[in-house]
DNA sequence: CGTATGACGAGCC
DNA sequence: AGGCTCGCCATAC
């Protein structure tokens, strides 16, 4: 496969757990980049349909939604981990220190 | 092969 | 404290 990165990508977010978000920088870093977080959101965004990736707990280090937020994308990426059981703050902030992932294996 | 982009992160003003 | 800029890595063109 040529996006072994990607792939990589997604597999780490197929692991989070529902209930819990974990954040670009977290799955960079835990593939050996720290710094291509950039890379890890670039992936999601061209996030192939026919994975059941859970995109959409995927989030920044600051606990907010990336991406256009004007969009429904993330409009919906809300409303499932208001489903999962994550609370969002009233500017669509997320408790990282109670929700974050800690990439247990 | 070189340039430009991208749902980020951290640092600096 | 808040906002802005630069830097990083990987992929696409």
């Amino acid at each position: 496969m040529a996006a072994n990165f990607f792939e990589d990508v997604y597999r780490i977010v197929s692991m989070i757990p529902p209930g819990r978000v974990a954040t670009y920088g977290q799955i960079a870093a835990y593939l050996g980049n720290p710094r291509a977080a950039r890379t890890v959101g670039w992936a999601l965004s061209s996030l192939p349909a026919g994975r059941d990736v859970p995109w959409h707990r995927v989030i920044n280090s600051q606990g907010l939604i990336s991406g256009p937020c004007n969009t429904r994308r993330a409009n919906e990426q809300k409303a499932l981990l208001e489903e999962e059981g994550v609370a969002f703050d009233e500017v669509g902030c997320v408790d990282l220190g109670r929700y974050g992932w800690a990439i247990t294996l």
